[in-house]
Order: structure tokens, then C-alpha cells, then sequence
DNA sequence: CTTCGTGCAAAAAATTTGCATCCGT
DNA sequence: ACGGATGCAAATTTTTTGCACGAAG
């Protein structure tokens, strides 16, 4: 996990300005860290902590901090898409509770499979989306 | 891969009726078979197939064909949903082109790795997405 | 002739952009 | 003070919906 001060770092490191708006939504995330959140959700969110953050600036943000690696941005199925901090250290993948959007690190990547016994079928590979959906063990006792 | 008649049989014998418009949504589709488009796509070649066709009646019909599992709806990196025919007989996953939008099927799924080793933090595992991502051989030389 | 499907127009949802102003450095 | 960041409003893009009419079985 990307420590709350080490995204700060990497943002000034970066040039990009340390605004309360960033503070908050930095905020929100990690008060929801584990959790994939939609853009909506991160704006009620964010608008607890400092109200009146523009939707835009929300948007602008998320795409900087994406950007920047701090967080992850994916499509829970049919969904619109869903951010949530980086657990930065190394590459993995997620398994998402479709429930209540928690989420947990896999440590498992299906490439080494796929590069070792050269299922590439021509392509040269850039990137891959591997990503598990279910419901964690509070849902699934919820129904 | 569903054959043209097969996927006309799945949709009378789920009480659907055989309209012109789904008749030239799925030439659309089977014209460009192995390849996943974008809903945008798919009503710019309808138009040419049966022009007029309405935006709306496609949408409507896509989640038909998914409902049915004629075609595959997925979320190409950023962009919006794209759908392609499904390779019906057996569960796969795809190597889709990032220039052409060319589609090939890999034979491996990592799931079995995922249950074996359950890999699961407690989680009731429903379903998965695994997609290589990349350039085909023609999209790689143009650059 | 009945029911489902379509076109149309409009709404809703999701995301992006231009521009004047504001604020962090 | 400078330049990037924000708010606002409006535009785009993507997808959905209500309803009257038309077509398939």
C-alpha cells in the first residue's frame, strides 16, 4: 500500500500542487483503502471531507493519480469505472466483492503460464486485465 | 463459434421474434467475426446493412445477443463497451488487438491455479475477467 | 390479431472541456 | 508573481426509457 504521505511526495515530486481538493480526495480513498469506489462515490465522499469539490476536479484528479500509480482504475463488469489505491509494490491482482466493492490482493499473475507456454498467437502483449468477482464472507452471509 | 443460423434459432426459441433489424445487427457482427466492436461500430455498419436502423434498437438488441450469449461484452482498457460473437461451445478468454480491434481466442484460463492453490481470501468466487491485451502482427509493423 | 419490437425524441448517466478566477509555491 | 488547479457551466459521449406505431408469428 502506498503510505497517505508517500502519495503526497510523489504528487510535489511530480509538480503537481498539493490542494486541499487533493488532500480530500486522497482522503476519501484512503478512508475507503481496500475498496474500490466509483467516481460518484468518491465525489459524496470527498464532499464530506471538503464540500463543494467540483465533480471536474474530481474527474481531473482521479486521472492524475492514475496517472501517477496511486490508484488503480478498473470496470467492474457492466459497471462504470472504479478507483482505488495502489497497492503499489508490485504487480498483482484483485479479487472484488460485487457486493460491497471490497477488495483483496491476489497473489497470483496467470502471464508467466501464458509467456512460458507461448500462448500469444502472433501478438506482441502490452498489457492484461485479470480480476476475480464474487462476494466476500459478510455478503455472502447477507444473501 | 455460434453459426449465423444457430444464433437465429437461440433467439425464436427464447420467444424472440426474427426481426430485419437483428438480421442485419448479426451480418454486422458475423461480417466482422473475431474482432470486437464498439456499440458505435456496430450501428455504423447496421446503417450500411439495413440503413435507419435506430440507435436505440441496437442497444436494445446487444443486451439481448449478451442475454442470450450470442456475443461477449467487454470493457477494452478506458473505453467504452465492446462486443463481439461468442465463441460458444466451451469457457475462454481473448488476445485482443489494441490498433484493429482483432480478437484471437487463448486456450487457458487461470482459474483452475486459483482454486487449486485456493487463492480465494474467503471469497465466493462468481465469475472472472482475464483479457491479454496488445498489437497484431499487422498493427504492430504499421507502428 | 396479439404481442413484441421499432423509431423517435427526450432523459439520464458518465465524462470532458473552455475559460475566468483562485491559490500553492 | 507565476503557473498550475479549481469552479462553473456547458458540451460530449454513452446508454436508457416512455410511448405510439408497425411488423412478426
Amino acid at each position: 500500500m502506498v503510505h497517505r504521505e508517500k502519495s503526497e511526495k510523489i504528487l510535489k515530486s511530480n509538480g503537481y500542487k498539493l490542494t486541499n481538493q487533493r488532500k480530500a480526495i486522497l482522503d476519501a480513498l484512503y478512508k475507503h483503502q481496500g475498496h474500490f469506489l466509483s467516481a460518484q462515490e468518491i465525489y459524496i465522499e470527498t464532499d464530506k471531507i471538503l464540500p463543494q469539490t467540483n465533480f471536474s476536479t474530481i474527474y481531473r484528479n482521479l486521472e492524475v493519480f492514475v496517472k501517477l500509480d496511486i490508484i488503480h482504475k478498473i470496470n467492474i463488469s457492466d459497471e462504470s469505472s472504479s478507483y482505488g489505491l495502489n497497492c503499489n509494490e508490485s504487480h498483482h491482482h484483485h479479487i472484488i466483492c460485487k457486493g460491497c466493492g471490497k477488495t483483496e490482493v491476489v497473489d497470483f499473475c496467470p502471464m508467466e503460464e501464458i509467456i512460458k507456454k507461448s500462448k500469444h498467437k502472433g501478438f506482441s502483449l502490452t498489457d492484461h486485465k485479470f480480476e476475480l468477482y464474487g462476494y466476500c464472507e459478510k455478503c455472502e452471509k447477507r444473501g
